[in-house]
DNA sequence: AATGAATGGTTGACGCGTCAAGTTCTGACG
DNA sequence: CGTCAGAACTTGACGCGTCAACCATTCATT
């Protein structure tokens, strides 16, 4: 009475129906995946790479204050050294300017330059449009309460 | 009469408010960066990387057929040469075997190990566990309706 | 002032993802 | 049968993120 499954494989996983958040959280990291590698195609013409878009923004955001390498890390959630050799290839295309802190010695200050800014503002336009496309399968009211959502599972301070 | 101005810095961008999309795209940066660091850290203690566990996953999902590259490549959302080299070192430690085809001798055959199973099995409730973690400020419904929302935005094929 | 802890940053090593350029193999075409 | 296009990887090089170890500077304590 086993012969029927005696000649089987072994089945495949029960693969029991993921749960809600399984779903979710498989989302949100393949919702991420594409999101990335379309923003990171629109800024390669530019050899920019989404991360060093990312500091020139914040640079750009703390105008005309200069901002510490700790200060970047931790509005970037990443750990210094990231930071460092980001501000590294950053500087060396002469797009943010580095600078030893006068009273504090350890401090380094990064301010970004106008070249960077220069950069920024070509690309402020197609950054905007490329979210709406990404989101384009949404109305408006819909892309509002997927960021609320977000904003309620990740609080903006981490 | 630009006298106030002359001895001003220059103005903080004007920092215009950021659109329902851009917000939820950032939104969903924020919450994957979360979600991969939190997950990283599960699998650390068993020396296994969030893509290693994706790619056991991935494997077990098909039992047992073993899968070419390509085809893991393809799930992943990946190109193959990272592939390659994740495989390698799965192989490394026992937890995955590659053959080449015997019919078409380009492919690469990988298959899943009882160990890798094992693994598996002991990271599956762990795994849940953290997904609903991970999503604990919101209840069942709003968890749902997230994943719909990314499930429109990304549809599984890509 | 002197020493020891803590802070800010850099460097080295490793896993990962991508692109470009190979290699091996299949399959189609002349 | 020969050749040539394309498929399925594989390798090399580079940017990125993490951890651990390290250097310089500052701070606290004595």
């Amino acid at each position: 009475m086993s012969a029927v499954n005696e000649t089987r494989r072994p089945a495949p996983a029960p693969r029991r129906r993921p749960t809600p958040s399984e779903e979710a959280v498989i989302g949100v990291l393949r919702a991420a995946d594409l999101f990335r590698r379309r923003l990171a195609a629109l800024f390669e013409p530019h050899d920019l790479t989404l991360q060093q878009y990312n500091v020139l923004r914040i640079l750009r955001g703390a105008r005309p204050e200069p901002l510490p390498t700790m200060e970047i890390a931790e509005r970037m959630m990443e750990q210094a050294p990231g930071i460092t050799r980001l501000v590294d290839r950053l500087e060396a295309k002469g797009l943010v300017e580095r600078q030893r802190g006068a009273d504090d010695r350890r401090c380094v200050r990064c301010t970004i330059t106008p070249p960077g800014l220069a950069l920024l503002a070509r690309l402020d336009e197609p950054v905007t449009r490329m979210d709406e496309e990404l989101l384009a399968a949404l109305d408006a009211g819909e892309a509002r309460q997927l960021g609320a959502l977000l904003a309620r599972v990740c609080p903006s301070g981490g």
